[in-house]
DNA sequence: CTACAAGCTAAAGTTTACTCTAGGTCAAGC
DNA sequence: GCTTGACCTAGAGTAAACTTTAGCTTGTAG
């Protein structure tokens, strides 16, 4: 029933010595390992993984994220923290997207400028425009 | 006219040092200095600066953002190689923006889950309401 | 004229998140 | 019985993007 770290590795695309060090650094406190020490990988540490790409993917450093799951062992009494914490991991994750949509528009901008200069041959089109501009 | 470094700072919000590295590796090809030595920021250097921030904040390496710089100074040669690469960046920063949006849905839920359970008072609120909907 | 804030350089140090290396164990197939 | 592939550990190494340090120069205000 439980998986290997080399089909984890496959599931979750992170490479082997990348679990092992998600191990180490105590971001999956539940993993049970066979009696010659392998470690054997429940459902349950499937899922801690997805959340621990999660938070990575929102931008949360490894050790904030350790101190969230040390929080999810020590029951009810961190609930508001974790709630919070979400919350604010929302919040981070909103600010990105809107400095990534106004950094598409400046790249978008410079989209059009490149293909305006490549359609007319140089660069120097756009120096023409202003001075245009200028003209009225 | 020109602005010092540490008026730059201030007015693009990156630190002295961040600036005087930038240079080092290239970014301010025409970036001029007095005769002693001291750097002399025009505005085509602000503006270079603006474009190196905008390609930092798309996830392009310095590196490559240095490639990109030289590339402004070969001339109209590289003007399709220059018109790709937004294309390319565009792409880029487009891809980042939906995967935020995923997991901005995951994070969203987890805060649903922790409001659910913080108002029961209990995580495992979320194991009777399984247990409910397995019932009917 | 002197103090001192702001500039300069080269080079070493820092942080984060892995990745690699060396050397060892173990279970299964031939 | 032995080889092979996948697992294990500890510890060193890496890459990126700065940051810090140490020591020096310069320009302006009092």
């Amino acid at each position: 029933m439980p998986y290997t770290i080399g089909e984890v590795s496959k599931m979750l695309d992170l490479s082997v010595p990348t679990l092992r060090y998600y191990d180490k650094e105590g971001l999956l406190p539940l993993l049970e390992r066979t009696e010659s020490g392998v470690r054997k990988f429940n459902d349950i540490d499937i899922e801690n993984l997805k959340i621990v790409e999660c938070l990575k993917a929102s931008g949360m450093p490894i050790k904030d994220i350790k101190i969230f799951i040390d929080r999810c062992g020590e029951g009810d009494s961190t609930l508001k923290q974790r709630y919070d914490m979400f919350i604010e991991r929302k919040a981070a994750v909103e600010k990105q997207i809107e400095e990534l949509e106004k950094i598409k528009e400046t790249i978008e901008y410079k989209c059009w400028y490149y293909k305006t200069a490549l359609d007319a041959g140089t660069e120097d089109v756009h120096k023409q425009i202003q001075l245009k501009s200028k003209d009225h």
